[in-house]
DNA sequence: ATCCAATGGGGTAATTAGGGGC
DNA sequence: GGTGTCCTAATTACCCCATTGG
């Protein structure tokens, strides 16, 4: 790969109270998400957590179901 | 912000106990008009279940009858 | 350096899911 | 056929305050 290693990331990053307003959770919810290996996390070197927007618009998507029309 | 997406709520999400409120029914009553498929529910990774707000009130719309003027 | 809002961690109460039977 | 209530287990929500982020 030619490629450098470090790609500049364009990917956009969800602060966890993002995440909660689109799964209308509590932030503390989405931690616990984290913490438990169903979201993938950033730690800030504070130890704050950030989610990729493309991850958990994935899993947004795929833990939703139309209603049936009749 | 070049951040498209998720700046506005998508949608107003509603838990089993809201809609059950808005119905008068019983929460268990809306678990069960998910899983026949006659609303769509959102899945939490835990498991839980959110609506539509507008789903919701469109069906509470659909269902009421108004007397007619004559 | 200060400000303010949000986050993390811990612990406890409330809600929800699922099955079963009326 | 559809709904309300019973149970237990799991998940989520709200409380505190110290720290982080911009």
């Amino acid at each position: 790969m030619s490629a450098p290693a470090i790609n500049r990331a364009p990917e956009t990053l969800l602060t966890p109270g993002q995440v909660a307003a689109l799964f209308h959770v509590d932030p503390k919810t989405v931690t616990r998400w984290a913490h438990a290996g169903r979201l993938g996390s950033l730690r800030t070197p504070g130890g704050h957590r950030r989610f990729r927007e493309s991850e958990v618009l994935q899993l947004l998507a795929s833990l939703t179901t139309e209603a049936v029309r009749r």
